[in-house]
DNA sequence: TATTGACAGTTCAATTATAGAACTTTAACA
DNA sequence: TGTTAAAGTTCTATAATTGAACTGTCAATA
């Protein structure tokens, strides 16, 4: 399968790895987050080739996620922000940052501690229903067939029958 | 950077990121979820090759997010499940399928609905503050260094100088 | 005026990873 | 005996990534 097939498959979490699915994306995501906007930034912070890193900035605006704005004329250059649809990603950055938290951590403890503003304390994030509130687990849910579904073989490419998504 | 570097990086993002931040297992990881739990069952749901698959299941088991357990003597046969490790991936998938549904979705909707067993209503994840309850969202976080974070340039790589992490 | 340096890339050869297909092994089944 | 199934392994061709050097624009400095 190639990366652009994956953007057509008929399913949420295909569709986002055909985004943030490689070794740079997620971690030049992390730099926006924490700030860093420039080529230079980016480089230096990650160690990132040159070269990949801005076939990925391109890619990431190419998605919408990033925007390419310029922040000086002669020599013009330009600064990459995050979109809404690039900060509406937090959820999973700080999802993986937790799970790296809980079991990838050594011996010295957590790289960063995150402070909520509101409430002032540092703290865990939770994933909960947005209908009850309460916390969910794998165990906790079942999933049904939505309308974007891919539904007969009919519809389905000739050579191979993938038949669910999550 | 070589995968094993980024396993050793001062940032629970980056080490998360070097367990499933390639092409295939987050989707490994969703068939999981969905319980398949062998090789030709992997292999035929996503059309990967089987030399990566055999690859990438040998390197979830190594690093305990699968555990690859007999299910049949002669020919002795093995199947894949989820570790708590795996199970704990959860809020992350469901993460990266929020964002798809909300982001990357066609005309047609939703390929997936989910459904919280706990109170029998279709859901959305949403993602709030262990102290407090609230939605959490980027401009509400203010990150601190933790006692993993590496401190000094004299305990950095020779090479670059990376001071940041998520 | 000439030189240096910052910034934001581009180019290219060498290495690595992935795709696609065929092959192997063990044992049940017709 | 011949076929099928499961779970891989092996092989070659193609695609992606690395590492390093190079380009162009302008400002500041010697």
């Amino acid at each position: 399968m190639k990366w652009d097939e994956l953007e057509e498959e008929p399913c949420s979490l295909a569709r986002t790895v055909a985004v943030i699915g490689d070794r740079w994306s997620l971690l030049i995501l992390r730099e926006c987050f924490l700030r860093t906007r420039r080529f230079e930034g980016f480089q230096s912070a990650l160690g990132i080739t040159r070269h990949l890193l801005a076939e990925r900035l391109k890619k990431l605006v190419r998605l919408g996620v990033l925007r390419r704005i310029p922040y000086q004329e002669s020599p013009k250059r330009h600064e990459y922000i995050l979109t809404q649809k690039g900060l509406d990603l937090y959820p999973i950055i700080l999802s993986i940052v937790h799970w790296g938290d809980t079991h990838m951590v050594d011996e010295r403890g957590r790289p960063l501690l995150h402070e909520h503003k509101g409430c002032g304390k540092i703290f865990d994030p939770v994933l909960v229903c947005s209908e009850c509130g309460e916390p969910v687990t794998a165990r906790g849910v079942h999933v049904h067939p939505g309308p974007g579904k891919r539904v007969a073989v009919a519809e389905m490419p000739k050579t191979k029958a993938r038949s669910r998504a999550v």
